[in-house]
DNA sequence: TATTATATAAGAATTATTCTTAATTGCAAG
DNA sequence: CTTGCAATTAAGAATAATTCTTATATAATA
């Protein structure tokens, strides 16, 4: 759950971005924003299309990858890291990291004040300018560890 | 470079996995594999392609996709992490990291003592077996820097 | 050397994503 | 509140990356 305040913050975050880079406010945009914000599950663009088009049943699926796309953009929403499968997204620009499912492919966020503390290396420093450091843990989650 | 003792080394550890999953010696695969060694460049199924090719005319393309993803499955080499784009494979299988320019797309190893020895948050271990950690350096290599 | 399970080449098929185009619409200016 | 227009969209075609199908070839083993 995420409270009335916060949704709000974001809400108005988000059409600053929007503005700042003139991309008007359609209907699409605010329905695929809102979607994103509510998962929990780093969807891909079928995903978003598939929960937008409940309640938004004219909109096409190219809408969504381009949508999806231009908010990856401006930085209102990132990319998800992954390995050559569709494309998934992140509502979450804040500092936190992955657990990564090797078997089911779920993605969950974890928060350590370690790993958001990470020094960069003297050596890399020379060579190449860190814009951000990702931490990723795989393995296997609960359910599949079972198994 | 590498010594031709750990060369050889290399790709007697390769013929044992290989036969320890079945997978018979041809000789596309042994020019696969030796071609991903020498690379640094973290390359995809069609930079591959084109640098057997030359020594190999006969190669498929279906082929090198499918014997870059068997030697993933067995562990002999790695997928590398990214964004959706066409797959890259990692030759070295030992413990290091990743710099990656999110202009140009390159990537570049490197090695931290610090990264190598994360500890897993006592948090994920109740819920999460991990099999690896993975850290990633994003930004600007220095050509692209300079622009 | 004969047997057989695997692997390969070639091209078709599939999946994810992007492009093209004509119609629509947000929004700023009057 | 209208108008003007650049930005956006839906629809479907096109493309890129990858996988599948099948007939042929071949490595490994006896
Ligand atoms: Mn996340
Ligand atoms: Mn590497
Ligand atoms: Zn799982
Ligand atoms: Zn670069």
């Amino acid at each position: 759950m995420i409270s009335n305040s916060a949704q709000f913050e974001l809400m108005s975050e988000f059409r600053a971005k929007c503005k700042k880079h003139n991309l008007k406010m359609t209907p699409q945009r605010v329905t695929i924003y809102q979607e994103l914000v509510k998962a929990k599950d780093h969807p891909g663009c079928e995903d978003i299309f598939e929960r937008v088009h409940k309640k938004f049943p004219d909109i096409s699926l190219d809408t969504v990858y381009r949508t999806l796309s231009t908010f990856a953009d401006i930085g209102v929403i990132n990319q998800v890291e992954g390995y050559g499968e569709a494309k998934r997204y992140d509502p979450n620009t804040g500092r936190h990291h992955h657990l990564r499912c090797l078997k089911c492919n779920s993605i969950v966020d974890f928060q350590d004040t370690t790993f958001n503390n990470l020094r960069i290396p003297k050596s890399v420093e020379k060579s190449f300018v860190v814009n951000n450091i990702k931490v990723i843990l795989e393995g296997l989650c609960k359910e599949c560890a079972k198994k």
